[in-house]
Order: structure tokens, then sequence, then C-alpha cells
DNA sequence: GAAGTAAATGCCGAATCAGTAATTGAAATA
DNA sequence: TATTTCAATTACTGATTCGGCATTTACTTC
């Protein structure tokens, strides 16, 4: 197929997938997750959510792939799909603070290939 | 500060910059900058979507961080901040791939770092 | 100044989603 | 069997957001 993955057909899910990493209590858990699998309690506990709602976030967490399951007895334990997610998060994580702390100009870090640096509208 | 850059104070500037990914038609456009800048009359015809629509989208890119823009005389140009945003988007599309494709088991690709494997509940 | 074009904004209805409470389901234990 | 506990689901509410239409703003040209 093309070089790029990028395709009309695959917006949407993309699109969905970032979704599933745009809301604070879902990167909250997966943070959380960072040490090692952990049953629903234990996250509930670890976040100060509550029950059902981390139950339902980690609903979608698991649909998307971004975390597996393990069942065990009452228990079900949680744990990262892959350590790339944390890479993700983190990419995402120094650009907010490229964006936040320079206000857009970049102070010497980051900020792969500018494009065009004439006049900024206001 | 911490090894981890995924603190408290961040994740909802995280959530957001995520969520400004979350939307086929913002991926739509940041896509179309790919090969430069482009005016928004160029991105409305290029991506088939509402003028209004396109603006209001591009606001958010621009919001985020995501894109910038230089005006001349009655045309407003939007380019890529930089290049690392899609290098985001691929690596999500190829994550979306490994998912839909392989249903969650990995088919030779990816999937670092695998944490348990004992059974998964249904 | 009037007219025309490009882009942004305001308003609206429809749809989506987060959070909570209450209930249900599943599994261990008495 | 009855009870307890962990997790998932349902129902509901409030808030957010997308998309389109109409309008406004900014700028150029006549």
């Amino acid at each position: 197929m093309g070089r790029f993955s990028l395709t009309d057909s695959v917006l949407p899910l993309v699109a969905d997938r970032f979704k599933a990493l745009s809301e604070p209590a879902r990167l909250a858990l997966l943070r959380a997750l960072q040490s090692g699998e952990q049953t629903v309690n234990q996250l509930v506990a670890g976040t100060g959510l509550g029950q059902a709602n981390v139950s339902k976030h980690l609903q979608v967490l698991y649909a998307h792939g971004l975390v597996k399951r393990r069942k065990n007895g009452l228990f079900v334990h949680y744990a990262l799909a892959d350590r790339q997610i944390l890479k993700l998060c983190e990419l995402m994580s120094s650009r907010v603070n490229d964006h936040a702390t320079g206000g857009g100009r970049a102070k010497g870090r980051a900020s792969i290939g500018r494009v065009d640096d004439s006049d900024e509208v206001g």
C-alpha cells in the first residue's frame, strides 16, 4: 500500500484511538499500570476515581487494545498492552511542555523542521 | 523533575492534545498539510468539509500548537507546526493496523514487551 | 465609499461522552 | 443455599462538541 499509512479509511480509526487517550482519567489509569498489572480495585484506590467510572474507562482502553486483562477468581488484573503506549504519552507530554512553556517559540528543544516563520496573525 | 513526564498536573494538558487529534476532520486537515502550507479555501476544497467547519477545526489545531499560520492579504496560509505531528499519527496508525488486523494477537509485528498472557477474559 | 472575496464567529440542533448511583453478574466462602 | 466481594452494566444527568447556516470581520478592488 501507500507510503503513508494515514489513508481515508483509517482516519476514523486513528481518531478513535486518539480519543481513547484524550481523557485524564484514562491517562491516569495507564500511568498507574506503568509499574505492572493491577486489579480494578487497586486502580480505584490508586486513582481516586469511582469504581463504575474506572470500569468503564478500562472497557474503552481494552476495546482499543491499549490494555489487556487477566481474570483470577474474583479479580480482574489489567495491564498495559505494550510499553509503546507510554512512549506515545510521553512524546505528547514533551510536546505539551514545548508549547506551554515556550508558548510556541522553541526554547532549543525539539521542533523538527519549521516550515515558515514569516509573520503570525494576531 | 521526575523521570516520567506524565505528572498529575500535565495529565489534562496531554489529554487535551490527544483530543485535538481525535477528530477525523482534523486528521484530514493535518494530512492535507503534509505537502506544505495551504489556505483555508484550499483545505476546504481538498477535504470536502464546509468552510466554517474547516476554520473551526483549524482554530483548535492552532490553539494546541499543531499548526501555524501566516496571513497574506485576504488569505491565511496554514502549515504543520512540525513534522513530529505526522510521526505521532503514523505511529498511532500502525497501532491501529496491529490491533484491527490481528484482533489483538500480534502477527509478528511490534508489540514490545508483553506483560503476561495467562488467560483472557471473554 | 461600495462591492466582492476570504476567513472567523455566533447560534442552533443533534449527537456524544464523562460521572454517579443503583443494579446485575460472577465467583469465593460460610 | 445464603452471603459477601469484585467487577461490569444500566439508567440518568450535565456538559461538551460536531456540523451547518447565517452573519460578521478583514482586506482588496472598483
